[in-house]
DNA sequence: CGTGTCATGTAATCAGTTACATGATTCA
DNA sequence: TGAATCATGTAACTGATTACATGACACG
């Protein structure tokens, strides 16, 4: 471990309360789906690292009928490292996008292609887009009292105005793919007329 | 090697035309800067495999005074492959953000370092669009025959709009925080302030 | 004389996903 | 009766970065 990303990212949904990995699990893919995601595969063994350095503590919530669930708490110290962290200026990664790397590639092979791909890029973020309202709706009722909402709403605001101007790019893209496929045929298609 | 995507990245360079691992390296450095990365721990392996798979092929041009030139070109069935590929749909994965996540986390900590983190996001996306900029202008001047300009032009209206989104949402983030950071101190300065 | 560029490659390591194993319960 | 949910974990593997090794030349 280096950078330690998932790590901390555990903890720190820890240090909202006692979980265990599969609330954590469940609590991911529901608030944070659009801007974050962990496997058990890292999110078990890291729940296991916490208790071993300390910075949580385990505890078993036996359970008849379905296995015991594994409940870790986060410690004082494990709250200390937490803060430290979140005290660091975030780090910045390219976002690869397979969408436009095909889009740039497809430059040599055909228009209809390079249109699909960007139908489909505007389909996943309209989905993007009506999760994020469901998502805000559903805060908005349960209406935490802590001022927990306005932060969760913030991220939500993000993912949101991402996904319209992705959208945006993609109506005008289109646009831009229907003239150009009206008014020169591609190289493929007239590699095939030639033939 | 399951997905691939680093692969045909490596070989949809090549069907631009011969080049070095160094070159291409220097190309998605550049091209393909805000949506695509690779590390040549992974290029120099990958066109390796390609010469293997007969994907393409390998020639040496000689140097005096510096290393020789290990150049690829792309083979017939490399650019069969690489077609095939484009041609299926994108695969789409969670955009880690961590400056999100960090704020979603914050909520039990406090303001100032929300603001902290908020501005540094907006700078970074800043730079990215003044980045954005110069590299449009770059292929304005140079001014490709192919039709080829037009899809970089496309990736690159992306990566803008992506990144004024991001720096309106800043902004506007920035606002609330600074209204909340005047109407009710943290929980932590609270704390701070019972001692 | 030090920094940056040109140029290629491998080994070690980290990060992350997927597959597998297990098994009871609930609901349609 | 079959699918979904609850629940935890490991092993194998893929994917990607970083560190290391080498060495000449150009530029200020």
């Amino acid at each position: 471990m280096k950078s330690n990303r998932s790590k901390f990212a555990v903890l720190g949904l820890l240090a909202r309360g006692p979980a265990s990995g599969y609330d954590l699990k469940k609590t991911i893919e529901t608030e944070l789906t659009h801007f974050w995601n962990e496997s058990y595969g890292q999110i078990y063994p890291i729940l296991k690292a916490l208790a071993d350095e300390r910075l949580a503590v385990r505890r078993v919530e036996r359970q008849s009928g379905r296995p015991d669930r594994q409940i870790y708490t986060i410690t004082p110290k494990g709250r200390q490292d937490l803060e430290q962290w979140l005290a660091e200026p975030a780090t910045f990664q390219v976002n690869r996008n397979e969408t436009l790397l095909k889009l740039f590639l497809n430059s040599q092979i055909d228009v209809a292609s390079a249109r699909e791909l960007v139908a489909r890029y505007r389909e996943h973020h309209a989905r993007i887009l009506t999760e994020c309202n469901v998502l805000e709706k559903s805060i908005e009722k349960r209406g935490r009292a802590g001022g927990d909402a306005a932060f969760q709403r913030m991220t939500i605001n993000h993912c949101r105005q991402q996904a319209r101007s992705a959208i945006r790019w993609c109506d005008q893209t289109l646009r831009e793919l229907e003239s150009r496929g009206r008014k020169r045929p591609s190289a493929r298609r007239k590699r095939a007329r030639a033939n």
